[in-house]
DNA sequence: GAATGTATACTACCATACAAGTATACTAAT
DNA sequence: ATTAGTATACTTGTATGGTAGTATACATTC
């Protein structure tokens, strides 16, 4: 694990844990199932019991970790039911997203959008796919900002925990960015042509595509599904 | 406030005052902008801050509470804007549910439905509106459930904690339920008929009602407005 | 009278101790 | 060898005491 306190902003010892412990499981360095104890975490942290259970709380309540009182706590399995719904509802609030942004988005959301792009097929060129990754969300982002629906974004973070992992996962596989990399291309010209018909079919295409493959990543890491 | 404990599902200390104080906020028993304290809450419910604690950590992450540390802990103040992207979210997740509905809801669940539409009729004549909105509640979630989409229902409910204190406070003011019961069986009809186009129309006319009335109530309760 | 300093009574945060339930390894009896 | 029983080392849940920061009332100073 990654372990390294008192850097981050967020003053409390409890937010520093939580927001360490999210991205460790996230990012999957905590693999699914990975039975973790308060004392534990407390120890190499060097801190008492009680910031970490109650970064334990908001965790249990994200679905990222489960806790079994006085049997111990585990890192949530990725549940495909849940990952499933995750997308239906990425997929439905981001068409709406785009197809609004056809109309409002605001021009320095715009020039941003231009620049993720031109970094994205750097990206690419160096096979950097971490960075990608980043550079994915950050896209996907702005255009919920550009039209003010920014919560929208977040609530969609933040169902999206199992749904993340997943995409995680089909890094380590070989992957076909072209294609995503394409995707985002006639997205962001939907939205400057203000082709809200486009804008939400190529959305659609663009978030469907992920189906087909959970079953594979399930079968490529049993260990990790529930 | 409504203080029991004891007597709920959910065994641990923590959980009975998550949902005690939850119930109690959602249904505006306690008023946006109150001031509480951990040693308030657990002098009151004989238990030690430790479950109280954790139970306020929880609720902060609904954005129910507002926690500042060595000030106070607060009722959150409704917030328009957040209230009018919750709106958003809802209305697109629902039309998106509605329209699956069409094509594979189970029909155990459009019984329910029938049923519950009756119910509600009863509930006009004798204006027991308190129990119209928990039917309006389960006449939505039962859409979901029916076309395997309980979660997307559950996310609904999360993001809808501000939302729904707004209409809450909508029971008080004289509503035209005539209008919402006509609506209700109008989606069960195009669910029946498989009418999708029209499924999704009466969705989003039904819930796009609420905007005009947010500006008259802040005016109406301005305490409890940001 | 207005501004400043101080004592006091709050607050949430964190550390620690104890309680209660569970899993496991070991001992002892058959 | 197998099984039953027990001791022990875990786990999370809860209670409590001390710490540091904040608001407020009051006294002091200008």
């Amino acid at each position: 694990m990654n372990f390294e306190l008192n850097k981050r902003p967020g003053n409390s010892i409890r937010d520093h844990i939580y927001q360490l412990l999210r991205e460790n499981i996230m990012s999957l360095q905590m693999r699914p199932g990975l039975n973790i104890s308060e004392k534990d975490i407390s120890a190499r942290l060097e801190v008492s019991r009680t910031p970490v259970r109650e970064a334990f709380v908001k965790l249990a309540q994200e679905e990222l970790l489960e806790i079994y009182p006085q049997k111990g706590t585990f890192v949530s399995l990725i549940d495909l039911g849940q990952v499933e719904e995750a997308r239906f509802i990425r997929e439905h609030l981001e068409r709406a997203t785009v197809v609004l942004a056809c109309e409002k988005i605001d021009s320095e959301s715009l020039l941003e959008l231009e620049s993720n792009l031109l970094t994205q097929q750097l990206c690419v060129q160096d096979k950097n796919y971490t960075k990608l990754f980043a550079l994915d969300e950050d896209f996907h982002a702005t255009i919920a900002r550009g039209c003010g629906k920014s919560r929208v974004w977040s609530v969609i973070q933040q169902t999206n925990v199992h749904l993340n992992r997943i995409r995680i996962l089909r890094l380590a596989a070989n992957y076909n960015w072209d294609t995503i990399l394409q995707q985002h291309r006639e997205i962001l010209n939907a939205i400057k042509e203000k082709d809200q018909e486009k804008a939400d079919r190529v959305m659609k295409e663009h978030l469907t595509l992920v189906i087909s493959e959970q079953e594979d990543l399930k079968k490529a890491y049993p260990e990790y599904f529930k």
